[in-house]
RNA sequence: GGGGUAUUAGCUCAGUUGGUUUAGAGCGCUUGCUUGACAGGCAAGAGGUCACUGGUUCGAAUCCAGUAUAUCCCACCA
């Protein structure tokens, strides 16, 4: 077989991606033989293009689903995509623009015409390129939150959540273009970077029935007789006395409350804010706070209204009003003060007029009651968060959770189910389909002749977090009329296979910063509507950064194709460079020079492959191994049981880094080169067939992280049958380990290192054969059960004991043992002196601190016993080393 | 402003109930190798007052308090 000397992923990755396809070996069925394992995706956004952190994510996801897959569980990751209203609309919108098409001018279907189309054009594009990946989802499951069965869930949930009483309408601030006479949305507000200037008035308030008056500072004077209320800040000694007195509105006296308020900073204007919560949305908190009343001064195209008592003002457009009111403060003697001042003001993206934050009713999920439960389990572990860091953090966004608002000023998304049939503010209802809605409001109106043209539904549609919080139910269909009972707002266990066999899934691997708008909602709905948890562990990935630790952005320009770093190094290649680097929870930052380790690290077990791959096989001779196969078995089985614990605390990065060295060092570096044959000599039968089933070993091991290259090798290690492929091949199992061998192993590699380090160090080549080398101790055994490795490693024709120290030898010790390596050249005696003053300075050094802690009698009291026989036998092995070391200089100086 | 997290080698990070740690890994660096699998490789080596100051303890990189710095989340200035 001709096999380059280079991995080539480019001929291979594809290859197998459709062969695992074929074989179905993705796809995931409820089979009560096996156990369950599944994962939900966190659906990137359906118009995005893969980045560097979906990466990192579905690899991570893609490990743990490819490893239970081996466990023998049914293994089942469910693919998908989010509709992300407000990022997909304003894509559509920009797209519709760029073509002369303003969204204005388009009916409600129409533009959902356009933005369908859109998603069918490019929605698919996410997913073929987690293919590239390696992804191994369960394709045939991919599911949309706005597929028709997911839309109809995310009514059905709307509506009952209404019917429960968590479903309210409620007044809250919104973004108001007076000149579109819309709300818009937070996405469509654009801030000048560097502020705008603006000015700060000073403006007298009357204090009611005494001769005092205050001074507050404002941007907005129009919205003075708005004013409800005057607010200081509690602990400031200036006006605490005013605190519950009155104050009188310019112009009109109308009478309003001075509070306190710790909002009100101290040293920012004058110390005293007026209050309009009708037009500002920290008053409008304030004025919850404290029950104030809401007078809203200004209509929906900007202009003030009769609330504002003035009829000079009614019908003035807000900015003139401004001009007229502090034109008249001024000729009062109110106006105090005026300063210029850099503020951040909004504007809208669409028309650019300054946005008016404006009182409307929008809808609301009560959060306190809903999320008891979802706050509970968290804290108790009941779902476990990696790392537990986040635990902290999530408790206090529970603690302190606010009703979610969930209507959004869009079309791109599940539209409201809700009817309004009237002008009162009641006069509506709440249902799943427009039939039920018009017989709904028949009954509420009284008005048994009520048409279907006469209710109008809301225009808003939802949050897309009020669709993506039912992710993991919705994948499985769990909204289906056959599995939900309407009664009592829950899904049915017993009917539905999928959910009963896949619900909780195993694990979520998702961002941090989602974590309250994602997961938190999902783990309440989990509860609302199965009665279960819709995980088991959720594990928080960081932020792939770039070296400067800036956040990878298309913005910025500084993120890397994810397509071209796959064609460049390899999906395996890349896969491994994004895991060397990320512990769980703490920011990623992504090298490239990692990927290309990644790189290097498939084509050394490429090579290894080539080396067994190149081996001649002779039945008739025996070549005596067994103590390197023992050593690697024992090995191996250390190492796998380090590798099952970093797994079982989603300490990925390091199960990597554990396979890594095992393969690396283990497999290759010391395996390979012990029991591979002279150059030019066959290998014999027992040898090959060990190497060949140690090296399915590591390939079964390396498979989850490297699913491509492990899949190509193991087709070519062996013949085999149409099936018989590693991604199903079973997980080795951790046996035991015998720890005696490891650590002689370990003594003979640490007589090897020296070995070349003499070497190194005289300048003699590695090819040289060195003739002998003695070896001066109590158990030789113990070294010579490796005779052959030494041997053959370190190049030496033959070892040999001795009782006495050897004349002209280069000498080094392991452990207390010594080893002479007679040279031909005269031993630099000066030099060799050096050395051994050195080591003979750090034991001695070494000592010391042992010495210390046991002559400290409370050490030895206190500490456990094992504790102290530890240092004890620390201290005899330096002590007998030092003896040694000794005895040399002597022999060196003499 | 409120809350979280971190600070260990030139860089990125381990160090898992305080004791085999006068501290480990990878990358980088230095030196030497056409070593018949691999130069995308092999071998050897240098490199650290564990941010600082106190405290608890027989014993602290590890626990506590404070200081400094960095960073993230939330709220944001009338």
């Amino acid at each position: 077989m001709d096999l380059s000397t280079k991995y080539d992923p480019t001929k291979v990755e594809d290859k197998w991606y459709q062969y695992w396809m074929d074989h179905k070996f993705f796809h995931a069925k409820p089979n009560p033989d096996k156990e369950p394992y599944s994962i939900v995706i966190p659906p990137p956004n359906v118009t995005g293009v893969l980045h560097m952190g979906h990466m990192l994510n579905n690899t991570i996801q893609d490990i743990l689903i490819r490893k239970a897959r081996m466990e023998g569980k049914e293994a089942c990751w469910v693919p998908g995509t989010d509709h992300a209203s407000i990022a997909t609309e304003a894509k559509v919108v920009k797209m519709l623009r760029e073509q002369g098409i303003k969204k204005s001018d388009l009916s409600r279907d129409e533009f959902l015409k356009h933005a369908w189309e859109w998603t069918d054009k490019y929605g698919g594009i996410i997913l073929e390129q987690l293919k590239k990946l390696g992804a191994s989802c369960d394709w045939d499951r991919t599911a949309f939150t706005l597929d028709d069965g997911y839309y109809k869930g995310v009514i059905r949930v709307f509506v009952d959540l209404y019917k429960k009483g968590y479903i309210y309408r409620g007044l809250r601030m919104v973004n108001w273009d007076v000149e579109a006479k819309t709300a818009v949305s937070n996405e469509e507000v654009i801030y000048n970077e560097n502020g705008e200037v603006s000015k700060l008035y000073s403006v007298k308030y009357q204090i009611q029935g005494e001769d005092e008056h205050v001074v507050i500072a404002t941007q907005r004077p129009e919205t003075i007789l708005g004013d409800t209320a005057i607010a200081v800040n509690p602990k400031d000694e200036r006006f605490k006395h005013l605190i519950g007195k009155k104050a009188l509105v310019p112009f009109i006296n109308r009478e309003i409350p001075i509070i306190g308020d710790d909002y009100v900073e101290l040293d920012f204007g004058t110390g005293c804010l007026k209050v309009t919560p009708a037009h500002d949305p920290n008053d409008y908190e304030i004025g919850i706070r404290h029950g104030l009343e809401i007078i809203d001064t200004i209509n929906d195209d900007g202009t003030l209204n009769e609330k504002c008592e003035l009829p000079k003002y009614v019908g003035m457009e807000r900015f003139k009003a401004r001009k007229e009111i502090i034109k008249d403060l001024d000729e009062a003697g109110l106006l105090v003060g005026e300063e210029e001042f850099t503020t951040r003001i909004g504007r809208s993206e669409r028309t650019n007029t300054v946005i008016e934050p404006k009182l409307s009713l929008q809808w609301f999920i009560k959060m306190k009651e809903v999320s008891r439960k979802a706050h509970q389990v968290v804290m108790d572990d009941e779902i476990v968060l990696y790392p537990s860091k986040f635990k902290n953090t999530y408790n206090h966004w529970m603690e302190n959770v606010r009703d979610w608002c969930i209507s959004r000023q869009l079309w791109w998304g599940q539209r409201i189910p809700a009817f309004y049939f009237g002008t009162r503010e009641d006069d509506f209802v709440v249902a799943e389909t427009p039939e039920e809605a018009l017989t709904l409001a028949q009954e509420k109106s009284g008005n048994p002749n009520l048409k279907a043209e006469d209710l109008n539904q809301d225009p808003d549609v939802l949050d897309t977090w009020a669709s993506s919080w039912l992710f993991p139910l919705a994948v499985f269909d769990g909204f289906n009329n056959e599995y939900y009972d309407q009664e009592k707002g829950k899904i049915i266990s017993g009917k539905n296979a999928d959910l009963d066999y896949f619900y909780p899934t195993d694990a979520l691997v998702t961002a941090p910063e989602i974590l309250f708008f994602w997961v938190a909602r999902m783990i309440i709905a989990g509860y609302e509507y199965k009665g279960d948890k819709p995980f088991k562990n959720v594990y928080l990935t960081g932020i792939v950064r770039d070296k400067q630790r800036r956040k990878m952005s298309k913005q910025l320009g500084n993120s890397p194709d994810p397509l071209d770093l796959i064609k460049e190094y390899g999906a395996d290649g890349v896969r491994t460079g994004m895991l060397f680097s990320s512990p769980a929870g703490n920011d990623l930052l992504f090298d490239i020079k990692l990927v290309e380790q990644g790189k290097k690290f498939s084509n050394k077990i490429w090579n290894a492959m080539r080396l067994v791959k190149g081996w001649e096989i002779d039945d008739s001779i025996t070549v005596d191994n067994s103590k390197a196969i023992n050593w690697f078995e024992s090995r191996f089985n250390q190492a796998l049981a380090e590798i099952e614990d970093h797994f079982s605390k989603f300490r990925m990065s390091d199960a990597l880094q554990s396979m890594y060295k095992l393969v690396w060092d283990e497999f290759c570096s010391w395996y390979l080169e012990m029991a591979k044959p002279d150059y030019g000599k066959p290998v014999d039968r027992k040898t090959y067939d060990k190497t060949v089933e140690f090296f399915e070993l590591v390939l079964r091991l390396a498979h989850p992280f490297m699913p491509f290259i492990t899949e190509e090798i193991w087709h070519i290690l062996k013949e085999r049958s149409e099936k018989d492929c590693v991604i199903i091949a079973p997980w080795p199992t951790a046996g035991d380990f015998d720890n005696q061998i490891i650590e002689d192993a370990n003594l003979a590699f640490e007589v090897i290192s020296q070995i070349r380090n003499i070497r190194a160090s005289k300048g003699i080549s590695p090819n040289e054969t060195l003739a002998e080398l003695f070896l001066k101790c109590e158990n030789p055994a113990k070294y010579q059960q490796f005779e052959s490795a030494i041997k053959k490693l370190a190049n030496v024709a033959e070892i040999k004991t001795t009782q006495d120290k050897v004349e002209g030898a280069a000498g080094f010790i392991v452990k207390s043992d010594e080893f002479f390596l007679p040279m031909e050249e005269d031993i630099n005696v000066e030099e060799e002196i050096e050395k051994v003053k050195k080591e003979l300075e750090y034991a001695k050094g070494f000592k010391t601190s042992v010495d210390k802690k046991l002559s400290n009698e409370r050490f030895v009291n206190n500490a456990p016993p094992a504790v102290v026989e530890k240092e004890r036998q620390k201290l005899a092995d330096a002590e007998a080393k030092i003896k040694v070391l000794e005895e040399n200089l002597q022999s060196l100086t003499k």
